[in-house]
DNA sequence: TTAAAATAGTTAGCATGCTAAGTAAATGGA
DNA sequence: TCCATTTACTTAGCATGCTAACTATTTTAA
């Protein structure tokens, strides 16, 4: 498997794919690291995301950090909320803003799981240099702005 | 939004998520594309990599080139079938196995596949060199190595 | 040779993304 | 000022990945 390709001719078929892939693999690696304290992924993307925003963040600033749309959000802030690891209080200002905060528990949680991503990450990004990852990340930004264009393009054409 | 990251710091948080979403956005781009031709994105994959195989492998075999699991496939390979555009056909050594084969029309489209696929990775790959989707490429390929090997270590170790 | 294990495929049901459509509140222009 | 539009969120239901558990066949080994 993946033997010793002429790569970006392969990847021409498949690099989409991989991404995919890869992404799912991480998914699962840091799910299973994590499985002791009753998360799921799209739980635990949601806390570290709501840890870097800082609290009193709304959904949809959440949802934007991390590039889905509210409704997929909507359903993991509610088994957030039933875990009592996060609570939504109505922002005074406009009452259709819910605000998101860590619960005590919450945040003991929080502790927990960024002392065992830390290790994760480190086994994913091994034998990875700093100037890979970079290079990745810029390639996929580009990606993720081509891909946008060309949504547009192939939908209303603008 | 992705304005000017020190970058692998970032992406520490982040880099698994972007491939998630660059993956969906790419998806997102080609099934715009596609529309017209009725198919979704589990399906043109299918149709792609069963045109890289050569036709007349079994469901197991194109489950390994999609990197998906066989219950995933089973669905797709069902409504590709009752769209006429893939038959089935068992094989006659091991009446187990059930052989894929393009029908007429199926290659038909596959043609018209092709040039709309063509065209939207050059969109998808605009402002990226070689080196950079070669990068990309390994980078992708040994962080796949690291998440299996980490999802071993979190299972049973070993 | 025959019972146990492995393999190909299916079915059932979950997780997480999405769009479409609805509600309630805020905003903006006639 | 008041109706139309926009915005924040929810609900309902689809697409595609998964695992668990089943059937049918093949292989292996006692």
């Amino acid at each position: 498997m993946f033997s010793t390709p002429p790569f970006h001719e392969t990847l021409d078929l498949t690099l989409c794919g991989s991404m995919g892939r890869v992404h799912r693999l991480c998914r699962d690696a840091v799910t299973l690291a994590v499985e002791p304290l009753g998360l799921t992924q799209s739980r635990w993307t949601a806390m570290m995301h709501l840890f870097h925003l800082n609290q009193g963040c709304t959904q949809q600033e959440l949802a934007n950090s991390l590039g889905i749309e509210m409704p997929s959000l909507t359903r993991t802030i509610k088994q957030l909320e039933q875990q009592e690891i996060i609570a939504r209080k109505a922002d005074a200002e406009d009452k259709r803003s819910k605000r998101l905060y860590f619960t005590e528990q919450g945040l003991q949680l929080l502790d927990t799981l960024q002392v065992i991503i830390a290790d994760v990450k480190e086994h994913l990004y091994a034998d990875l240099t700093t100037e890979q990852l970079d290079t990745m990340a810029h390639g996929l930004i580009q990606m993720e702005q081509n891909a946008r264009q060309c949504i547009r393009h192939y939908s209303g054409d603008k």
